[in-house]
DNA sequence: TTGAAAGCGCTAACAC
DNA sequence: GTGTTAGCGCTTTCAA
């Protein structure tokens, strides 16, 4: 019996030795190496989601929408943690190069360095959530981070807030930068003034988050509202004003940028901006089979998801003007 | 130019036209293709945790401890996802066979049904937090769930419950069947009755646990407890009280297995069982790089953790004994 | 139908 | 130091 026969019969192509074949593969337990099949085809079946936190419940829906529409065409998703690192993303695009047929990345700075990585693999790639300075050649699937910062902005002023933080996330990363302009540019328009002990960088972290809010009540006179620019910095922040003990939305509003499980259970219900996330996991997903499907030389393609403000109980108006209508009331 | 040439500057060998090879790598921006490398050598540099749901808050910290300590030894994580379905374990681990050095695996079930790709891929592997009926080949990090279930049900009766509801999940999982039987096992000792009606099966995931909740909060007499037997049921079941109107603990004490981020900011703050995650993924890394690095055949190891029990504000003594309590505090 | 041969991209042993 | 050769495990012509 040889190899090729074998081969063959792995195939499904007719074999007169079928029967023998089988019973040799079982007791010998033969599998076929995935590895040497992709060397000799060219052909893997894999395609990486590079994401920099899989602890974020962000990503962890994006995975879902994209294994939703990958699992249908027959890829399996490698899930790659980079860590918010460019070094680990570095290295992992490195070790990955020639292993997937296709690459979804989210990432870990905006500079362009990651972009020789990206021409190296072959693979097709699609941005998700995050795109790289200058990008023309690669398709992306952004979501419209200003406006939705400008949405929370705008809601907070309209609620009568004049003095309000932000939490913003890493400024070399496309979410960061977005939702930081956004936010800057909303606050200009209303002719609110946002002086630098009002925003404070943070990493994306809940950690990160828990600082920037402590700097942020620290602040002289305090904030009377906040926005997180992200999920994970705004349970930190949200940890912040317990521990201090600051009464929300009482004595503090908090708007988050990205929706949480537990969001509406907390008291108050968290007030979030949110966006089809599952979606965009399908949609990169769709993208990047579209590419490996044939249409390599189609343009690039950009697509920019809308965010919606949900709001829930932790927006209210500022203490001062609740101060103001019951003093008002009491002098009635 | 010849390709052994260029396979041992790339290797940092000393070599006559280091700087003509290094130009014409540049040039045809030249990227060794790992594929052909481990295809060559055997080796990958790469350990796939194979987990049945990335977007479980437990496998995110697992992670996290997995890969502080594989990245020491200069071995990548790639996470996959089973989605709980063994069918789709049984397609992720063929096609991993070869791709990886080693697999650390929580499975989808106890049956012993994967046994067979698992012999199958060759490389080492280690059981998380899960493993199959009757393993005594493999390495495997556990933790005590049925002590843990059994702190739970231990703390409620001590506080005075005598109708405690169980959330259970999947019997064919270690984790489902342990906290099951532990908490059984409290009840039993304790003399409390544990009628079919308070044990409601589910699946770990947030819908079941919703589900599970109401049904549990539609018998007659209610549970005046609950213990949701991990975190994901656990927010799906307060999701229930929440929309049912159940008020805790006032009408009605909850415990979870596994702590949350958010658990402490929850109002009332959610007692919990808990444990050292990222230890476990720490352990099952070190283990498995314990045999990738020789120690291969070493008798099978088998680490079990302890839980604790974390409480905080969703539990407290039952109703009809605060009512009791306030009734002779009256009559007083 | 089937086996022999070539080759995917790389590395290690061998001779030069 | 360097090139040649062989081979990792598979698939795919090409003859037979």
């Amino acid at each position: 019996v040889s190899a090729s026969s074998v081969s063959r019969f792995l195939r499904g192509e007719r074999v007169r030795n079928a029967a023998v074949i089988q019973q040799a593969i079982d007791e010998l337990r033969f599998r076929p190496s995935p590895l040497a099949r992709s060397l000799k085809s060219g052909i893997t079946h894999l395609i990486a989601l590079v994401v920099p936190d899989v602890s974020n419940p962000f990503f962890a829906e994006v995975v879902k929408g994209s294994e939703a529409v990958s699992r249908r065409a027959g890829y399996n998703i490698l899930l790659v943690n980079t860590d918010e690192s460019v070094e680990r993303e570095h290295e992992l695009l490195a070790a990955l190069s020639g292993r997937v047929d296709g690459i979804i990345l989210a990432p870990a700075t905006e500079r362009a360095e990651a972009v020789a990585d990206l021409r190296g693999t072959g693979a097709p790639i699609v941005f998700l959530d995050r795109e790289l300075h200058g990008n023309e050649d690669f398709d992306c699937v952004l979501v419209d981070n200003a406006g939705g910062a400008r949405l929370a902005a705008e809601h907070l002023i309209a609620l009568g807030h004049k003095r309000i933080g932000l939490i913003s996330g890493p400024i070399d990363t496309t979410p960061g930068r977005g939702r930081h302009e956004g936010f800057v540019d909303a606050l200009e328009q209303a002719e609110i003034e946002l002086p630098p002990s009002y925003v404070q960088i943070a990493d994306f972290r809940e950690q990160g988050g828990y600082q920037a809010a402590l700097r942020l009540l620290a602040a002289e006179p305090p904030p009377s509202a906040i926005f997180a620019a992200n999920n994970l910095m705004a349970i930190g922040a949200l940890r912040a004003l317990a521990t201090v003990g600051v009464a929300t939305p009482d004595e503090l509003s908090f708007v988050g940028f990205d929706d949480l499980k537990l969001a509406e259970l907390l008291k108050p219900s968290l007030t979030v901006v949110s966006r089809p996330t599952e979606e965009q996991g399908a949609l990169a997903m769709r993208l990047l089979l579209d590419r490996l499907g044939g249409n390599e030389d189609v343009a690039a393609r950009r697509i920019m998801l809308e965010t919606q403000l949900t709001v829930r109980g932790s927006t209210a108006a500022p203490p001062e003007l609740l101060r103001s209508a019951s003093t008002r009331t009491a002098a009635v």
